[in-house]
DNA sequence: CGAATTTGACCTGCGC
DNA sequence: GCGCAGGTCAAATTCG
């Protein structure tokens, strides 16, 4: 029928997607807080799930193991459900909303830094998502530009980490940047924060937009979409809407001991910007 | 010359 | 309390 799925060779842990723009509209996206959370330390630290197709610029989604409810993650995106909150928000944690702002008053950003953290309050982490991507080219793009702001070595491996943030005035988007030491073909994106801004329009021509924006409805991301609802309902996944307008939901998995426990998650926020709404909503 | 990147120093959180 | 690792800052450097 219709409802047919042409991913044939694909199981959810490991789909394949064309770009950045497909993989984000996917809802495959996972959260980064809950594998954090799930190793306890670098959430590199675990056994890559091998990528099934060589070509470039290809996107698998992290193997899930085994992961914590994704409750804990909640109260770092609480702001999440409200974007005007959090764009005008003045009681968040200190340095992300003061970009716009943050040079140019008397003191240096390291006082600052010193002041705003020293009251005990804790400091809230934007929602992350992460994507593993098989490509050459660390730089992966996104429709977005971004200004390098740092490189840190990671231990345990080679490859350094490189921290960008998103260079439109007052976002607060950050990425990061760094290879699998596992396998340095696979670069690891991680995404924090939300956009509230439209994709630069005159980036890199007029095909960015466009395609992230899917308005064709590109045939991966359809055919997945199909086959993501499918899998849904032919399982009979109890579904959690959180607040945050995060979506949990969960996977047993019979076939596979390493994966028993799969969480998938829909970074809302994230997507929102990129992907038009009727492609993040979700039946109930 | 302005914008972007590099890179060492600094700060914070966390585990021991 | 200490040390380590991650994350950020900002001066210096490079690039277009």
């Amino acid at each position: 029928m219709d409802d047919q799925v042409d991913h044939k060779n694909t199981s959810l842990d490991e789909v394949i997607f064309t770009s950045v723009a497909d993989c984000l509209q996917s809802s495959l996206v996972m959260d980064y807080n809950s594998l954090e959370k799930a190793f306890k330390f670098s959430p590199y630290n675990y056994p890559c799930q091998p990528i099934s197709a060589s070509n470039m610029g290809q996107i698998v989604n992290y193997p899930y193991l085994n992961l914590t409810p994704i409750s804990p993650i909640v109260s770092s995106s609480s702001n999440e459900a409200d974007p005007k909150e959090n764009v005008g928000d003045k009681s968040g944690p200190m340095e992300n909303h003061n970009d716009g702002d943050q040079h140019g008053v008397g003191e240096t950003s390291k006082q600052l830094t010193k002041q705003g953290k020293g009251k005990g309050e804790k400091k809230e982490r934007e929602a992350r998502v992460a994507f593993m991507t098989k490509s050459e080219v660390d730089q992966l793009e996104d429709g977005y530009r971004w200004r390098k702001y740092g490189q840190k070595a990671v231990k345990n491996s080679p490859y350094p980490r490189s921290y960008y943030r998103c260079t439109a005035q007052k976002c607060n988007v950050k990425k990061r940047v760094e290879r699998s030491f596992q396998d340095p073909s696979i670069v690891i994106t991680t995404y924090e924060g939300k956009h509230y801004h439209p994709i630069p329009s005159t980036l890199r021509g007029p095909m960015v937009g466009e395609h992230l924006l899917g308005h064709h409805g590109s045939g991966i991301l359809h055919s997945f979409k199909r086959y993501h609802q499918q899998f849904l309902m032919k399982n009979q996944h109890p579904v959690n809407y959180q607040s945050a307008g995060t979506v949990t939901y969960q996977q047993r998995h019979g076939d596979s001991s390493n994966y028993s426990n799969h969480q998938q998650v829909v970074d809302c926020g994230l997507l929102q910007d990129i992907v038009p709404s009727k492609f993040l909503k979700h039946e109930s």
